[in-house]
DNA sequence: AGTGAGAATGCGACCCATTCGCAACTTGTT
DNA sequence: AACAAGTTGCGAATGGGTCGCATTCTCACT
């Protein structure tokens, strides 16, 4: 059992879950990576190392995960959901409309704007995401 | 012809649209309501006035409007695309988790915010949407 | 270390939102 | 009025994501 693996355990258990060997993987994965993959992305990895590792396992994973607060899913648009470690600083992202790219943009004193303005509203925040499509400025 | 389906009629033609029954009536549909219905809502809606409907035509006709810039498409995490009527104040989404209703946030300054930010990555902003997930705060 | 209850998994079937193919019909233009 | 190109309805097809169920695993308690 390698750090990774153990971290990942210390990591399941505080969050109330049970450690099993396909968890630990797509935390592991998820833990090791700066993009934002999908499910099947991370089914095809989670696969290449441990083929024991079914899709809907991934998606029931991803769930428990996101639940445990170690996770952040967001929606895109026309396609699959994303995911990402957890914590991060704040951030928002920023979609590559040609690339299709997913890159990070802080937010802290943004979210704070919104935390704000919702709450004169009535509202508690959950979880609040930003989605930005934008092409990248060229000039000539 | 009333004055509803003649300012859509206009509309479609100035966004480069043919004008048919169908998009005058989702049209007009869109710009009498306040809320944020999903593609099944306004099939519904459009059903009760105009038959010659098909849930088909709805959604190629909500992609068509998007694209000439009249509506608004924005995804929200577990259930179907959302659209509103545009030009409209810059504003966000609450989703109240529990009711799952839709209420607006007004966001000029954080939507300037973002385009700075994000001027600063290189990035030209196409669009942007932020999805606040929240719960009414009770007082007792 | 051994055990049992409940949780997690793999598989395939299924669900739901959205898109597609195609023949019939409209629209806007000449 | 006539035509080319754009739209529509229908039903079939996609694709992301979920479910039911029998089997396997975890972990708290001996």
């Amino acid at each position: 059992m390698n750090e990774h693996s153990k971290d990942c355990a210390g990591a399941l258990r505080t969050a109330g879950l049970r450690v099993t060997p396909q968890r630990v993987s797509l935390l592991t994965i998820l833990m090791g990576t700066d993009d934002h993959p999908n499910a099947d992305e991370l089914f095809v990895r989670a696969r290449a190392e441990d083929d024991s590792v079914s899709l809907a396992t991934v998606y029931r994973t991803l769930a428990a995960l996101e639940k445990g607060g170690l996770i952040r899913r967001f929606a895109v648009e026309n396609g699959p959901a994303r995911f990402e470690i957890l914590p991060t600083a704040e951030h928002d992202h920023i979609v590559d409309m040609d690339s299709g790219e997913v890159v990070e943009i802080a937010s802290n004193e943004i979210a704070a704007m919104r935390e704000k303005l919702a709450r004169e509203l009535g509202y508690e925040i959950v979880s609040q995401h930003t989605l930005i499509r934008a092409r990248k400025i060229r000039r000539r």
